[in-house]
RNA sequence: GGUGCGGUAGCUCAGUCGGUAGAGCAAAGGACUGAAAAUCCUUGUGUCGGCGGUUCGAUCCCGCCCCACACCA
């Protein structure tokens, strides 16, 4: 019998889900592990929402400010790590609150990924710099020679999915496609999934001052000191591309910031095609005072 | 008031030598197992400014009107 549980809260950016964890960690007196791709970067803090200095000092928080924009993150890295701390805060608490909008992490903390060989890094940075040369056709040309079963099955004009498939051929000599099984691991813990949901008319209306806010607070500042680091994987963030193409005289900052504000709509759309697959979540209003209420006595 | 240039999808515009129209962006939907705030896919009927005329047939030609912009008075 699984006595210890993780209540996640998920759902789009802007939703509101920061407090609400807050909320129930302390009626927990537990911890809080953060599921944000961009949040654990310690460069990165206006453009990102993390909590605020106050919340972070209330609850501890795994997953904030504990990596570099320098060091190579991704999901399977959030799987180790926060299966490592959920043990951790199990050893002095029943319940774990994990909070985030990534919903490949937060997956790949519940149902696990495929185990793969450790890639060869040479592999991957000359497979990325011959793409930037020779372009999307030389790099469908290459898989479709080297792979061509993962190149029938594809997605042959998505150049991520190439050069990972690529990647994973060269560094092994065997298909990706032999080493997913896409099996889902059993966790010796409950997992409670809440979504929190918002109409898009709501959650626009929170999208738009926010940025706002984010510029008043000192995001182009923030953004400044970083555009030597741009092409890192961690700065492909809304938020810092679009300035970093205004400090590069190529837009205007009112189109940088009408930009901001776009692609923020566009991610949060992005977020809820995924969440609203996963039938394990239970949508409740983050402005429904009874909801918190719900969470923790179900 | 005169002349010129326009008025076509929510926006910016293309086009039809007369056979009722199409791109980009926006918007909507979707995929996604080591970049996931990333990356990728799908979806375009709109009185072609209004009213008449010519024509088998007009958004396209002609006339008048309305609107916008520019220039001249």
């Amino acid at each position: 019998m699984k006595n210890k549980t993780v209540i996640i809260i998920t759902g789009p950016t802007a939703v509101g889900k920061t407090a609400v964890a807050v909320q129930l960690a302390q009626h927990f007196h537990t911890k809080i592990i953060s599921a944000d791709s961009r949040q654990c970067f310690k460069e990165l803090n206006i453009g990102v929402a993390k909590p605020s200095e106050e919340e972070l000092q209330t609850v501890q928080h795994y997953f904030i400010n504990s990596h570099s924009i320098h060091e190579e993150v991704n999901a399977a890295l959030f799987e180790q790590l926060s299966l490592q701390w959920v043990n951790e805060i199990f050893k002095e608490n029943d319940t774990a609150v994990m909070v985030g909008g990534t919903g490949l992490y937060i997956k790949a903390f519940c149902e696990g990924f495929d185990e793969m060989p450790v890639m060869d890094n040479q592999v991957r940075t000359s497979i990325r710099e011959e793409y930037e040369q020779k372009g999307m056709l030389w790099l469908q040309e290459t898989v479709k020679a080297k792979d061509a079963a993962y190149y029938k099955q594809g997605e042959i004009q998505n150049p991520h999915r190439l050069m990972r498939a690529l990647e994973v051929k060269i560094s092994t000599g065997r298909s990706i496609l032999e080493f997913r099984s896409f099996q889902k691991k059993e966790r010796p813990f409950n997992i409670k999934k809440i979504g929190l949901e918002l109409s898009k008319e709501e959650l626009n209306a929170n999208i738009d001052p926010r940025v706002d806010m984010m510029i008043d607070k000192g995001l182009i500042e923030e953004a400044k000191k970083l555009i030597e680091y741009r092409k890192l994987n961690a700065l492909q963030t809304v938020g810092y591309k679009e300035l970093f193409d205004y400090f590069n005289n190529e837009s205007e900052l009112n189109e940088a910031i009408a930009l901001i504000k776009k692609n923020t709509r566009h991610y949060a759309k992005r977020q809820m095609t995924w969440f609203r697959k996963d039938n394990d979540i239970n949508w409740v209003s983050p402005h429904d005072p009874g909801s918190l209420k719900k969470i923790t006595q179900s």
